[in-house]
DNA sequence: ACCGGTCCCTGTTAGC
DNA sequence: TGCTAACAGGGACCGG
């Protein structure tokens, strides 16, 4: 699933690829692309055609390509099977994939492609908004403006903006359960089901412990060790990726090698051996160990 | 202001 | 074998 690295190993490859180029055509389908465009699909194309793409950015999950004027810029969620994949020129004209969900004709005769199975992922062309602390707005640019979606998203545990003792303190003013505080865009971004799991593993921290129970010591530890999975995880991706190429499959080998809890009910824990175990939570699943992560009394 | 539940969607897989 | 149901997931949105 496109989390935190998998998006950031999409945006260097955007950076890498696609900058300076110009917009020359601009194709969305299907009903779904559009639907965060307050003009919809025509919308998006007339605000993206002729515009030339300046910087690659991100902030959590959130990927946006700045466009010409600093004013606004092409946002991409890719939802949880989004991918986005660049046609050089002159590539076989494959039929496009019944999936495609818009296509960018670029000046150099390459194209950007957004792909997207389950169409929880979106394009949109927003106005920029200047970010509160005046710090720039995400990783790849220095301007402190991100695109009107992305103002209420939190800074992301990759992000060199971000301070990490306020985000500890503010984890422990919560009160709720450490695992949601985890997923709360709007507290830290970038962190999803995968890596929130194996951050709170490695922290031994079980996911239902009420966040205003963490001593300031558990709160520093589950944020660095969830920001260590996100390093390794991008590392990895950056590795055994293809340049623009995410596999939403989950078959990389980063997901086979590295995982220690998630996905791994009854497996042996790497830490002790005890077997993972997996619970319900939020209408999806949670895996932990329950011998390193015991479950919380009961308030 | 904060918190938790619901819904959006579709391909794959487990179970009957 | 063929069907149905569960499952995967992020975030907008809404009610309390």
């Amino acid at each position: 699933m496109p989390e935190l690295p998998e998006v950031e190993t999409v945006r260097a490859g955007l950076a890498r690829h696609v900058l300076g180029r110009t917009v020359t055509a601009v194709d969305v389908r299907g009903p779904r692309t559009a639907r965060r465009q307050a003009g919809g699909a025509a919308d998006v194309v007339g605000r993206l055609t002729g515009r030339t793409l300046t910087a690659a950015v991100r902030r959590g999950k959130f990927c946006w390509l700045l466009l010409d004027e600093p004013d606004d810029a092409l946002l991409v969620h890719l939802g949880m099977s989004g991918q986005l994949r660049v046609r050089p020129p002159a590539s076989p004209d494959e039929p496009p994939g019944t999936h495609l969900r818009a296509r960018l004709s670029l000046d150099d005769g390459s194209a950007l492609d957004f792909v997207d199975q389950r169409t929880f992922g979106y394009l949109a062309v927003p106005e920029l908004v200047p970010t509160p602390d005046g710090a720039p707005g995400g990783l790849g640019s220095d301007l402190a403006a991100v695109p009107a979606p992305v103002a209420h998203i939190a800074r992301d545990l990759l992000d060199p903006a971000l301070d990490r003792a306020a985000l500890a303190a503010a984890l422990r003013r919560r009160r709720t359960q450490v695992k949601r505080a985890l997923l709360d865009q709007t507290l830290v971004s970038g962190v999803g089901n995968i890596y929130a799991d194996e951050g709170l593993w490695r922290a031994r921290l079980h996911g239902a412990r009420p966040t205003d129970s963490l001593r300031p010591v558990e709160a520093a530890r589950v944020l660095d060790e969830t920001a260590a999975v996100l390093r390794a995880a991008l590392a990895a991706g950056g590795t055994s990726f293809d340049a623009l190429y995410v596999d939403v499959d989950g078959g990389s080998g980063w997901f086979e090698r590295e995982l220690a809890v998630y996905g791994r009910e009854g497996l042996p824990c790497p830490r002790c051996g005890t077997p993972v175990r997996r619970e319900a939570f939020a209408n999806r699943s949670s895996y932990s160990c329950p011998r390193c992560q015991p479950r919380p009394r009961v308030r």
